[in-house]
Formats: structure tokens, sequence, C-alpha cells
DNA sequence: CCCCGTCTTTGCGCCAGCGCAAACAAGACG
DNA sequence: CGTCTTGTTTGCGCTGGCGCAAAGACGGGG
């Protein structure tokens, strides 16, 4: 359907969020200013921790943002791609990312240092505007699972993280939707708060169902709606219900 | 110690994040924007979902912020107190407030309707650095949360947000600590995404180890450290201690 | 084309935490 | 000062989800 997917970074840029509303010579100035930064997949753009001393946005590619946990446990906040923008918030007030970036497939990125894109905010007010909006988007996201995780239960949650990642990133294929990026098991228990073996249970039971199809380290969601019933908790129809939450 | 706790509006005023950096005059300017509204305890502020039409300086009083879960299940996100902004995130990109701000004492707040805001925003840079600034910390803080409720247990989560509690609010009385708010089981529960029966199982063994007292409403931490080693799942010494996770 | 590393599945036992129920405590309020 | 409301404690039984272990399955690299 859209054969400009893999456009020129050009196209791109005029598209990424954080950049909408600057007019071409802006634009063209902001670009002037970036570096261009690549990572190999299983790279590293920055860990958790470190001195946050770039902003960057994605061309291509995809990005892990991950936390690990004093125990080694890890968790994953989110998958960022082409046209999104990292580290947005290490900018102002923080001096370090509170995330590690690991690349998961070869990645490209525009980055601008701290300093830079202090004197760029100022020159370009919608700059500052954008990045607030992406700042505010993130927030109510993180909220919105945090509240999931601590009132859902492991099957809701997982469905979510599902949907989500069919809106991201999700491609049309025959049967169904593919959710397009290297996910295991492991990644979706990171992404849900639970463990690979829970996670490897309740696909089977909803490959079972016909729900979905998946195999290793990839997801074909067949019918989003019976993901959505889950993630809402209502009754399935042909399978077992549950009442309230006890 | 300190007996200026309960000064004047305008000593508050120049203190809060919001507000730091503001020249005399601007912060007469901002202010003189400003609307004030009361909220008795027990009323609410805004609620979830509502159009965000304003952004909020608390001045007295203490305000908690939840979102609700569809099964009427209910999460704290935070507390927030004089000299604190509410509502930071809803005034860019989103039009509608992600959470419900209820009060939980009488409060007053300073209020600035969003088209006033953007004004001010224009007119007093800093004003946007800060509320960028302020932005980030709780993105920051909301992640780590959501770190530790993914890969935590429960009593690490109740320690650690005792902690959070005796920092934001905490007030020396003798022997102890003080949580100086009114703060049940319940809301521990909801604060840490666990039931009141655990948080008065949990609170009732550490008030039997002598590590802190506490009654209707109420939390004196005695001693502090002891739920830093259960925060950070050190081995207590005395107490029977866990090995790994399982 | 086969081997090896990685990912996945599933049986099994276990326990942390849930949630009802019921008794109890402590302020609030007339 | 007694009653009422709201919060707290705790026994009890239950189960969702954990995590080991071991047996597949897939697929890339030599």
């Amino acid at each position: 359907m859209k054969s400009l997917e893999k456009a020129q970074p050009v196209r791109t840029l005029a598209k990424a969020p954080l950049l909408r509303g600057l007019s071409a010579e802006a634009l063209e100035e902001v670009a002037a200013k970036a570096t261009e930064k690549k990572v190999r997949a299983g790279g590293t753009l920055f860990r958790e921790g470190e001195p946050a001393s770039a902003l960057y946005l994605m061309l291509e590619g995809r990005v892990k943002l991950t936390q690990v946990a004093a125990d080694g446990h890890e968790v994953i906040l989110r998958f960022v791609g082409p046209g999104d923008a990292v580290a947005a918030l290490a900018l102002f007030g923080d001096a370090a990312y509170p995330v590690t970036a690991g690349a998961v497939s070869d990645s490209v990125l525009m980055a601008w240092h701290r300093d830079v894109l202090q004197e760029l905010f100022q020159h370009h007010p919608p700059l500052a505007v954008n990045a607030m909006r992406l700042l505010s988007e993130r927030l109510r996201e993180v909220q919105e699972r945090f509240r999931e995780l601590a009132t859902e239960r492991v099957a809701q949650r997982i469905a979510r993280a599902l949907l989500r990642l069919v809106r991201q990133v999700g491609r049309r294929v025959e049967g169904g939707v593919l959710i397009d990026l290297t996910l295991s098991r492991q990644d979706l228990a990171e992404l849900t708060g639970t463990t690979l073996y829970t996670v490897s249970r309740v696909l089977s039971e909803w490959e079972g169902q016909g729900i979905l199809e998946s195999g290793r380290a990839k997801v074909v969601v067949k019918r989003p709606h019976a993901l959505v019933a889950i993630a809402e908790d209502l009754a399935p129809g042909t399978e077992g219900r549950v009442e309230g939450r006890g």
C-alpha cells in the first residue's frame, strides 16, 4: 500500500513529531546542526546513568529503551522507530539518561548535542513546544501503563502490549497483522512485567483459540478485536468468563 | 526548626520550581494573571478525561492525583503539596487531564487558564524551561515506579513508597519521622499496586520489628535505614533473608 | 546440510499475595 | 458519654503466576 515507507531521510524529517511545524528553512538549519549517528543491531546508543549529552531523532532502524533493576531484572519501556525522538527528557533538569537505549536492528539517527539544542530551542519555538508535547505524551503513556500494571492481570497486560505494538509497528500480512519487529517471549515479558514462561503459556492459549499466530520472536495478530475483549476484560463469548476480579 | 513553613504565598511562590528563575517583576506579572482557586478536603479539582483547561500551582493543602481503572480499581500517582505544580502536562498536546486531582485537605491553588499560559510562556522563557524540567522529572519518577512495580515484590514497593513519602512530607517527631498526611492502608495499597490487606500485614510485621509505628491513617518511621535495606532487598541481619527471587 | 546456539513449550510443584469475613479500634459527632 | 462511621487487623482458604528443568523447534553460519 504505502510505497514510501522507506523514503529519503528528508521526507521522514518533515514528518517527525519533533520537527513538525518548522519552516523549510528552519528545518534545514536544524538538520544542518545535527550529527549523524549509526548503531549496529545489538549495539548501545547510551546507557542508563550516563550523562545525558544529546537528543536523538531516529531515521532508520529500531531502538529499545530499557531499565534494569539492581538484581538484573530488565524492563522494556518502549520501542522507538523512524521519526521518533529519543531522550527528549534528558535535556532538561536531568543530568543522566534514565534508560538504556539499545539498537534492535541497524539504526541511523540524527543527534543534537545538548548545547546546540539549547540554542535551537531559542531560535525555533515550535521545537520547544514539540518537545514538550512529546514529553507529555510519554508521561501520559507511562502513567497509563503504570495503572495497568497495578490493576490488571497478566493476560490483559499482554493483550494491551500486543495491541499497542500492532498500532505502532503493525504491518498487514495475509491473515492478520504482523508485529514488525523481533519480539521474543522474553521481550513481551519485560514489556508487561511478567515472565517469559507465562507469556509463552498465554500466547499458546491464544494461538489455540485462533486469536494469533506466533513463531520464533514473531507474532501475527489475526483477531485484534479478541485481544481488545481480553484487554477490557469482557466475556469472550465462547470462552469461560471471569466475574469481577476475584 | 523551619518556622517559615507556612509563610506568605508570595514567599512560597518564589520558591516554587515552576516559577524559579523569574525576575521579581516577571513573578508579579505571572502572579497577576492567575486566578485563585480553593477546594475543600474531599473536593475535586478536576477529573480524569475532562478537557484540560488550566495549570495549577499549589499554595496550601494537599492534593492526590489518581487514575481509576474501568473496574473501579484506583491507583494513586502522587501527592502534591505547596509549591508543586499540578497538570503541568495537560497544557500541551493533550486535550484531557489524564488523572483526577482530589483535595486531601483544604487546599488553595493558583490557576492559569490555558490561553493565558501560552502567552506567559512566550513572554517568560524560564517558565517554559521550568515546565519542561518538571515534566521530565515526573516522567523519570513514573518510569522508575513502573520498573519497581514490574520487578519488585510488595514489601519492597511499600518500603520505597514510605521512604518517598518521608522525603516528601516527612516531619521529625520524637522517636522518628512522621509522614505528615492522612495515609490509610488503602492509600498505601493504591500507591504500590497491592491491597489494603497486604499493606496491613506488612506494616504489622514492621511494627513488630520496631521499624515503624502506625495508627489510624498515620505512619511514623522509626528506622528509615531498615526500610532502605528492605527496599534494596538486602539481608536485614536478624530477620529471615530471601535468596534471589524464587 | 548439519550443528549449535537461541528461542519456545510444557509439566510440575510451590508460594506470595489476594480477598472474604468477622472482630476490633479509634475518632467523630450528637 | 454512648453510638456510628470509618479504618485496621487477622484467620483462612484459594489461585494466579512463578520458575526450574527438560524436551522440542527453528534457523543462521560454517
